[in-house]
DNA sequence: AGCTGATGTATCGGCACGATATAGTCATCC
DNA sequence: GGATGACTATATCGTGCCGATACATCAGCT
């Protein structure tokens, strides 16, 4: 998953390890962490694969004997791009969990119509389920249990059913667009 | 978390691993997923520390040669025991984010009343930063910013705004319970 | 000149994950 | 009676992500 929105967000600009991060953040919110101790190996596993590359730090000639350390700017490589076009073209389970739908979400206007569909539906169908899980959750055992319990339960189930809502507006959007795109 | 999770669960009744499983399932949703190649480990490791012992296995005398790997019944140690009072005495800062306060909140009929008061004021503490943070982030660039990543965030802001005021009415009713808990 | 806070790169141990293997039990259907 | 499948149950492996921490640079302030 990070790998995906490291990949997005080089595919706009290139950038170094720490604006990356800020960027993270306020593309996933408070979401994910997405920590340097996650995002620093990343970056050098996608740099091993071929996925991204250094790039040149501007003639700059070791300023000191032992050099700054500086910045290293990533870019995406052409072999990145392809596989940034591989998955945002998927539509697989971990596209409706909670932090691969926001990620994927956020690159949607680079995703293809008909795939945007498909992580929506089945981003809904999955949230139907946790409200499913919740309503017989609360409709058993509708007094002995622990008020605390409940209370959680009932806010998850409020949650669950705005998302289906908010879910279903845009799935309409979509459809509306589809049919009409000019209009 | 994850011991926390099973050491309460554990002070309640004995258990082997696969019922813990599904007890932690319906007590958190599908917020987290606590599978097996979590469960397992852990299980090990608070056996090793000596929180949690096997419960002898009812003397039933090598059924086949390999014997029938059977039901492990794990309980809580009286150093388990310990241990859960601790962490339900605990309010810090892994308290206020989404999986940890799930589980203490699934605690809190046995949580000191006012460790809870701290907990809740925590958790509505972090929930009107992300809220905030979403709140400017729609201010700034209220136009060209993508349209997806602006209903994400419109329905994230939504999402806090709910969960504060949730927060502020089980506030409320734990400052009227502790001002006059027989009226 | 010295402090402070933002910028910036990097690693460590540990926790949790999904996938997968293995195996016993029980009901159902042909 | 024996095949099939659903459920119960234990366990491990590789991998990804986490918080904490360390260490540097640099701009602005005082």
């Amino acid at each position: 998953m990070l790998e995906f929105a490291i990949l997005g967000l080089l595919h706009e600009a290139s950038m170094h390890g720490y604006e990356l991060r800020k960027r993270l953040h306020d593309l996933l919110g408070t979401l994910r962490a997405y920590s340097y101790g996650s995002l620093y190996p990343t970056l050098r596993r996608l740099l091993r694969a071929g996925l991204i590359a250094e790039e040149a730090p501007e003639a700059e000639p070791a300023r000191s004997s032992w050099g700054r350390r500086g910045k290293r700017v990533y870019k995406l490589s052409a072999d990145g791009k392809e596989r940034f076009a591989e998955l945002l073209a998927d539509a697989g389970p971990q596209t409706w969990d909670d932090e691969g739908f926001n990620v994927h979400m956020a690159f949607f206007s680079r995703t293809p119509a008909e795939v945007r569909m498909r992580i929506l539906e089945g981003r809904r169908r999955r949230v139907e389920e946790r409200r499913e899980g919740l309503r017989s959750s609360m409709a058993r055992a509708g007094e002995q249990i622990d008020r605390y319990t409940r209370e959680l339960h009932r806010l998850g189930l409020e949650t669950s059913e705005r998302e289906v809502r908010w879910l279903n507006e845009l799935i309409a959007h979509e459809q509306r667009e589809q049919r009409g795109p000019t209009e």
